[in-house]
DNA sequence: ATCAACCCTCACACCGGTATGAAGGTCAAG
DNA sequence: CTTGACCTTCATACCGGTGTGAGGGTTGAT
């Protein structure tokens, strides 16, 4: 498919794709009108790079991430050194969700502290919840004891 | 403290702090002088900025957070649609989060796999790796060890 | 009083991802 | 053959977070 089309199957700009090609996240071929030509994979590609990108991975990391992600690379030389570089990378990830988790934490307690007291209006008296303790209950998603 | 002694002692440049001041995240005091004056809390607020910029966070994001994450505005009117607004960015941060875990996960079993193919050429390992990243699935939990 | 170290504000520029527009080539339909 | 939708490249500019520097005030020590 043509550029278009796949802006319109995957809502994303043209020329967001044709930034993407430039940082090698996309590789169409070309027709020899000089027509970009696209597979349908690249509906599900460009899908990928924006959920990422979404959530503040750059292209560059992105680019990194995308051997993995398709499995297409598993039978690339076993180099040991991108092996470590590899490695780092997955403890920067880890790091990274750690942080949104436990923010995401802090924001979730801080909904349901706020939530109690709304619906608690005729009790009076100066609560100061400074310290919010973990409740069992309300588990959606990453709560929990989870993620260790 | 002056700006330049919380420089040194968080290790971000002058600058940022200014910066971060401009966007609501910091607000120090002044002196007669027109310096700021910041109390020690200061250098632990930085660091969670830090941290959460570095997590991919903006600043209005982060600015969002503060007041859960430091707990300090935990008696503020509970008003109802703040409240809904915050649970909209707890569902984001909760995409984001499962993006990022996916992604993880995906690195982390293509290093396995390179791994093992790498010290093990003589293993007979028909195993296929990671599939798909994206798929709008429902969130699961992150595997294994590396998360605290 | 002067000097160094520190602070102030303001302006300008970089990078990454995005958004526009200009100037022009390709192609199918009328 | 022309029209219009579509494509090409190139240039320009925005925003957010960062970096740098100019021009100038404050402070403390010599």
């Amino acid at each position: 498919m043509l550029i278009g089309e796949l802006s319109r199957r995957t809502g994303v700009r043209a020329h967001q794709l044709r930034y993407y090609e430039t940082q090698g996240l996309l590789k169409p071929g070309r027709a020899t009108s000089g027509y970009r030509e696209y597979t349908t994979d690249a509906v599900l590609t460009v899908a990928q790079i924006r959920k990422l990108l979404e959530a503040g991975l750059s292209t560059e990391q992105i680019r990194f991430l995308q051997p993995c992600v398709t499995g297409a690379a598993a039978d690339l030389e076993p180099c040991p050194e991108s092996l470590s570089t590899l490695r780092t990378r997955l403890e920067e990830m880890d790091e990274r969700i750690d942080t949104l988790v436990r923010s995401r934490r802090a924001l979730h307690d801080y909904i349901d502290v706020t939530e109690r007291r709304a619906s608690a209006v005729a009790a009076r008296g100066g609560l100061c919840p400074a310290e919010v303790v973990l409740e069992p209950g309300v588990a959606e998603l990453v709560d929990g004891p989870g993620l260790a």
